[in-house]
RNA sequence: GCGCCCGUAGCUCAGUGGACAGAGCAACGGCCUUCUAAGCCGUCGGCCGGAGGUUCGAAUCCUCCCGGGCGCACCA
């Protein structure tokens, strides 16, 4: 999808098309930024593109092109074919225009018509605290989900747990034991255990609390021992979520989907429709037929559910609660699992693009230099915590949404800490800052920018940013589409890259009013641009620093 | 062995099939009586892992190879 100034070339373009080739196939016409002052504002491949089936010679279709085309642009050909759009610069300003009449709603596309989305991110059990790992994943969740409330869909962001089964009967165990070794009893973590010091600390809070002493493993202690664990380490979570600003709608508990009896629903659904064989004593999910990776098993020879025969009814849940296209955010070690997923939803003729999975490799900590190691089993791990704490929001989320999902993030402690602006983060939310100091500035000099003439803004880099904040609304979209919030912080950097330069090289409170308003008006579209950005990737857009 | 992902400047990474490959950090050198120098400008730095192929055109698509990550349970 075209910016405001792409759609006004291509619209043109379209036309011109049509004129010299009026039997021709219908092509997609794509126009581009340029890359070169030299080729233009805008570039288009058109007559590359066309060559063949109109039995052209590019430079010629290009050269007939460019004579059919009419507006408010200068066209050149260049190159093997490509056609060059010069702009006139009322079109230019008319974008800024277009930018501040839409004010705080830019960006806002109403593409996804208030359909029902829901995100399912984070999803981690309640045995233990949030790591970074966990951290990339809320960020990327939370601000997927931003994304495409921008895009217009109803988004509902939601968090799938267990608290109930043999994980947490460890977990409990666990707790148990280190509740024991403060009444002098030393006993072994159970095999598959939790190790970690957590369970101290979470120990000593309970003995603080109760007098009871718990001599014995029995029933009614397991179950305290589960409820005490599991309550506060999801007390945890949220709060780390909290101090993330990562905000939930929907905690949904795997249990419920055992209790509602959806599991046997969905089994009945699949075997009814063939997807499934017995083999080995235990059902399987023939997912190999319907593009899965491997038949996995569904049912096994004792009569439990596997996690991915659960997985599938959750899904057919959250098909039957209304959500027209729903996204989960996922680490790249449950490829398996996904494909099966899929395969399975396929077998129940489920649409195709109701189902997404957006997948995000791992995150590692360097610090001097070096990988910090970490491992979950041996409890030697840095938590999510430590690093909000240490770091505060901003940074964590600028940080973790930096970089393309799918490629391992390796996470700059040094680079975090520092204050300065080479850290990117502060380098963006300090343009939004600046702007703001200079309205300070224009308010008490009693200057507005209120129907200022924007004609006056004619120097290059003026003209550079207006076209830098036209691609707003596209950026939003494609990185939506294609799960890329990473396209976000890319966006904000060099758009306030483009400002900072621009601030150093010309002044915007001079001694011509009628110009220090229009450049205020160029500035207040930016500041919106900034602030919708930040906004998004969850951020603070300080008025001071 | 099989599947998915990654390999781009010394380091961390951008780069919707397009016209001489970009940024930050690091190194070096400049710019403040003026809106926040918490800034800006410049220099240095590359056979885009390798080899083939598709295409008018490839860092981008396809195949193979090399190197790294993850996964391949009647675990969750």
């Amino acid at each position: 999808m075209p910016t405001y100034l792409e759609r006004l070339i291509i619209e043109s373009l379209s036309e011109a098309y049509r004129a010299v080739r009026p039997d021709g196939p219908t092509v997609t016409i794509e126009v581009r930024p340029s890359d070169r002052p030299e080729f233009g504002d805008y570039s288009s491949n058109l007559a590359l593109i066309a060559s063949r089936s109109a039995g052209i010679p590019p430079r010629e279709l290009a050269e007939r092109l460019m004579k059919a085309v009419g507006g408010p642009f200068r066209v050149e050909v260049a190159g093997p074919g490509f056609l060059n759009f010069f702009l006139a610069r009322p079109t230019i300003h008319a974008a800024l225009s277009e930018a501040l009449s839409r004010s705080d709603r830019f960006g806002f596309i109403d593409e996804g018509e208030g359909k029902r989305a829901q995100i399912e991110f984070v999803s981690s059990n309640p045995t233990g605290p949030l790591t970074v790992g966990h951290g990339r994943q809320a960020v990327l969740g939370d601000v997927l989900s931003a994304l495409y409330e921008r895009l217009g869909y109803d988004v509902e962001r939601e968090y799938y747990f267990n608290d109930e089964g043999r994980q947490i009967d460890l977990l409990a165990e666990s707790l148990w034991v280190r509740f024991r070794e403060l009444h002098g009893e030393s006993r072994p973590i159970p095999e598959g255990g939790y190790e970690g010091d957590y369970l101290r600390e979470m120990a000593k809070d309970l003995r603080a609390e109760t007098e009871e002493e718990f001599s014995e493993f029995d029933p009614p202690t397991r179950e305290r021992f589960r409820r005490e664990a599991v309550s506060r380490i999801t007390e945890w979570i949220k709060e780390d979520l909290a101090k993330l600003g990562v905000r939930f709608d929907t905690w949904f508990s795997e249990a419920d989907l055992h209790r509602a009896g959806k599991v046997e629903e969905a089994l009945v659904e699949l075997e009814k429709r063939g997807g499934v064989y017995e083999k080995d004593g235990a059902v399987w999910l023939a997912a190999e037929r319907h593009g899965g990776a491997k038949d996995s098993v569904l049912i096994r020879s004792d009569g439990r559910p596997t996690y991915l025969m659960v997985d599938i009814a959750y899904h057919i849940d959250k098909f039957r609660r209304g959500f027209s296209r729903v996204i989960d955010v996922q680490g790249s070690d449950h490829q398996v699992e996904q494909s099966c997923v899929k395969a399975a939803l396929r077998i129940l003729d489920f649409p195709d693009d109701f189902l997404s999975y957006a997948v995000h490799q791992f995150v590692s900590l360097k610090e001097k230099g070096e990988i910090k190691r970490m491992s979950t089993r041996a409890g030697r791990f840095f938590t999510l915590r430590a690093l909000i704490d240490e770091l505060g929001r901003d940074v964590v989320r600028y940080f973790m949404i930096s970089r393309r999902p799918e490629a391992h993030l390796e996470f700059d402690l040094d680079l975090a800490r520092s204050e300065s602006l080479d850290n990117p983060a502060t380098y963006v939310k300090y343009a939004h800052t600046r702007i703001a100091s200079i309205f300070r500035k224009a308010a008490g000099m009693k200057i507005d920018h209120a129907g200022a003439d924007l004609s006056l803004l004619a120097e290059e880099e003026e003209l550079e940013l207006i076209k830098k904040i036209d691609r707003f609304p596209e950026v939003i979209r494609v990185a939506a589409v294609s799960f890329a919030p990473h396209m976000l912080a890319e966006y904000a950097l060099d758009l306030a890259r483009s400002f900072h330069a621009y601030y150093d090289k010309h002044r915007v409170l001079g001694d011509d009013i009628e110009l220090s308003r229009a450049r205020l008006s160029l500035l207040s579209a930016i500041k919106l641009v900034l602030k919708g950005t930040l906004d998004i990737l969850g951020m603070d857009a300080p008025e001071e620093m």
